[in-house]
DNA sequence: GTCTATATTGCGATAGAC
DNA sequence: GTCTATCGCAATATAGAC
């Protein structure tokens, strides 16, 4: 493996520090530190902490950049909410810090919060609610269905279990074909509901 | 309304700062500031900041504590999801502070998060569980169901809600009932699935 | 580009008067 | 229980040698 430049050095060794400590939970001289740098190189080559976090916000945030492919695609509901599940499981796979940024900037929110995450926000919710009031236009989901809620429903089934990760170990056991399972068994729950169909559908 | 006590004072005026900020991203001085008291009032009361913060999270997770009512009934599955979704969007309302105490914690946890934060998830998933598995038990949820998959998409589904809120202003538009209307959907959604019954049920 | 050395500010905590 | 004053330290950032 070539050596890498300070400044690649810098965004790769740096990032797992912010995603679990937060930007205010770091030092300049940790950040060099595990780097392997001279903590003036932070300055240097990103103007300052607030600047490296900034620029590793963005390229984490490129991890979204799946829903813009989402978007451009005219295929029915269902599928482009699997495309959703499984593009979400991969790009949390690929960028294990992701989500931990995303939710920090929810719940602490830097200046980043504006300029990055909340414009990505917006758009998967926006692209998911089209989808979803096709899909009641069209009559393939049901009426009365909020879209809204479902979106939420819906993102809030992916996203909520990688956030929880964390303090859930042992609660599933993970093994190869774990993220197949998910995809299936949360497609399952959005497709048909949790409750047996061959007995009474309505309240118990 | 009678002017507090210093200790309560503290406590009331911080934990806004806390929450929004995260540990790390107040100082006593400001702490102190909101409060409008001496800063050595901090370290007199609370052994300094993170004993004030290790208390705000204890008092605030004291809101979790409906799980354990629900925990002691013997309902229906369904009936127990939905007391706790109603539970759950009761709490954050009461305490609008508690979801980033609790999602600040599993994306960057404290010492807290093994003394307060994590047994307080693990109860909850493991109630919501217990539920579940009976239910399939019964044959009141569907055979092939994963229990433990099940939980995290409820949990999720009401959870996330509340969490990307602070990015999805005007995603929905709140209003009176909206609360009422999200329970609803949600079960809906629990409980049926979103594609419409009357046509094709398998994969599209 | 990388280093040392340092400027400057702000931090958390507490001693001690009242 | 509350205040002022201050200690000791860590923070970010940068000037300037190489």
């Amino acid at each position: 493996m070539a050596r890498l430049d300070s400044r690649s050095r810098i965004l790769a060794a740096t990032t797992p520090l912010f995603a679990r400590h937060g930007l205010n939970g770091v030092s300049v001289r940790e950040l060099a530190s595990v780097a392997g740098v001279n903590l003036s190189m932070i300055s240097y080559y990103f103007g300052g902490k607030e600047g490296l976090y900034a620029e590793i916000l963005k390229e984490q945030f490129e991890g979204f950049r799946y829903i813009d492919d989402i978007a451009k695609m005219d295929s029915p509901p269902l599928e482009i909410f699997e495309l959703y599940i499984r593009g979400t499981i991969r790009r949390y796979r690929e960028k294990p810090y992701l989500l931990r940024f995303y939710v920090s900037e929810l719940t602490n929110p830097t200046p980043c919060f504006r300029k990055i995450v909340r414009p990505a926000v917006q758009k998967i919710l926006k692209v998911l609610r089209k989808s979803m009031e096709h899909g009641i236009a069209r009559k393939r989901l049901r009426k009365g269905l909020n879209p809204a809620d479902a979106v939420l429903a819906l993102a809030g089934m992916i996203n909520f279990c990688f956030l929880v990760a964390p303090a859930a170990k042992g609660f599933v056991e993970e093994h190869p074909g774990r993220d197949e399972d998910l995809v299936m068994h949360f497609m399952d729950i959005l497709r048909r509901g949790i409750v047996a169909q061959h007995k009474h559908q309505g309240k118990e």
